[in-house]
Parts: C-alpha cells; structure tokens; sequence
DNA sequence: ATGACGACACAATGTCGA
C-alpha cells in the first residue's frame, strides 16, 4: 500500500498538477493539507474520476485538509479532541479516516507566526490537543499513522541553516517537545529518502531562489505507531513535484508499506 | 534547467505562509 502526505497550498490551484500526480505516483491514500477552499468547492468529480473517495474538511480561504482513498473511506472524524480554536475559530486543520484497514490522520499544525504571538500559544494548545486525540485513538488495534504539515523542524539537520532560525518558530524547544511526547506515546518519525542531496526536505519558499538553492526544511511528517512503521519497505520526499510553474511550495512525502 | 513569491478576497492592497 502507497500513502502520501502533501501540502497542496490550494487544491483548487494545485488541481492540474494533483490530477497528474495521482495518476503518475498512484497513492492508494494521500492525505492534503492547505485546501484553501470549502467543503462545497473541493474538486471531488474530478478526483473521483481517478477511482479515490474524498474526504474533506474546509471553510474557505484558510487551512482545510483531506484524505483521498482508492482503498475504502470510512470512520471520517473532523477535527481533534478538545481541539482548540484562534481567536474564537475551529479552524479546519484536522481530519481521520481508516482506509484499507489503517487509521490515518491528515493534519495542517498552526504555523506559530513568531514565539512571543498568540499564534505560537494556539500552535502549542493545539499540538496538546493532537496528543490526546493520538492516545485516544490508539485504544484500537490497527496500523495507525498521523501525517501532514506539522510546522515543526525535529532537528537542526531538518533546517538548511540552523543559524538562520534563531529567532523563528519551527524549531523551539516548545515545539520539539510536543513533537517528542508524541512520539512517547508509541509513534515513530517515518524519516523518507531524499531524491538529490543528503537531507530529506519537503519546503522550500517560493522567494530567494529557495529551493534551486536547497534552502529547505523538513516540516512534513509521517509519525506511525510500531504496526505503521514496522511494515514500511519505502518512503522518499518527490522533490521532482516542487519543480517548475505551478508547483506548491511542499513536496509529496510517500510511503510504502507491505500490508 | 529546479531560477529571484504565490494564493486569495477584494477591487488596490492586505493577510498569511514558515
């Protein structure tokens, strides 16, 4: 089994290069974070059309996620437990669904903004949140795995200058925490394969030549339990994806899986 | 070539992204 996770930055502008992805790399089930659209103006005819069952979660122009799913779409939640919200908003950031007999969740981590912004606040309460949603979701014995944009850097390996980040979100201590505790509940970084040199980068911004430079970040993440991790024979970032006009600024991390 | 930001809501700029 094939499952992917990509941050599309609209999926109604992304549409073009979405369609051609899903028929080249052929994912049973992506999870797609930054919809940027509502649940009434998700492209699901044309997706359909490829043989996937659509799940999505959006309110309009900011965040929404979804799952697509060639191999069965069913148990959809929307949004965590006791899911915070921003400025009195539930935002669209969290959707779980089991597909092939695996639980997955597709999620878009508030960006946090900068340290000392009630943003980086709502970032922490909200990853607190994912936690407790992850524990209460691994009382179930099934292969499980939590994927997305998590806005966070594990390491300083996972930013392409680590003395660039000083001041910045992304790889605070805070933040690094939240990410070890969840992996103290059993789940593991699913670290994939870069396609071109040493380190696995899934973004890269639009400005300043970022990513012909490799000025990149790994804030992309699979974090599977021991049934998810244990039966991966694969996974790679398709960096090929951030290439050329119209590209999203995230790669397509995939995973593949002898389940 | 992988090339100097893009998407969206709004109606010319402003917000957000990380």
């Amino acid at each position: 089994m094939r499952i992917a996770t990509w941050n599309v930055n609209s999926v109604t502008a992304r549409l073009p290069r979405l369609l051609a992805w899903l028929s080249s790399a052929q994912p049973d089930v992506l999870c797609v974070q930054e919809l940027k659209c509502t649940d009434e103006a998700f492209p699901t005819a044309e997706i359909t059309e490829l043989g996937y069952e659509v799940a999505s979660h959006g309110t309009g122009r900011w965040n929404g996620v979804a799952v697509l799913s060639k191999v069965g779409l069913t148990d959809v939640t929307r949004g965590l437990v006791d899911q915070p919200g921003y400025e009195d908003v539930a935002e669209p950031r969290a959707i779980g669904a089991t597909c092939g007999g695996v639980r997955v969740w597709s999620v878009y981590v508030p960006n946090g903004r900068e340290p000392d912004h009630a943003h980086y606040a709502y970032k922490l309460r909200w990853l607190e949140a994912l936690q407790t949603t992850v524990l209460a979701e691994r009382a179930a014995e099934r292969p499980f795995a939590v994927l997305g944009d998590f806005n966070i850097a594990p390491t300083d390996d996972d930013v392409w200058d680590i003395s660039l980040f000083t001041e910045s979100t992304h790889v605070t201590e805070p933040e690094r925490k939240a990410l070890a505790m969840l992996r103290d509940t059993g789940l593991t970084d699913v670290l994939p394969r870069a396609l071109k040199y040493d380190r696995p980068f899934t973004y890269w911004d639009y400005r300043q030549l970022a990513f012909p430079k490799n000025n990149g970040m790994r804030i992309d993440l699979v974090y599977a339990d021991a049934a998810f991790a244990g039966a991966v024979t694969d996974a790679y970032v398709d960096r090929d994806e951030r290439k050329g006009k119209g590209a999203s600024d995230h790669a397509p991390v995939v995973v593949d899986l002898s389940l």
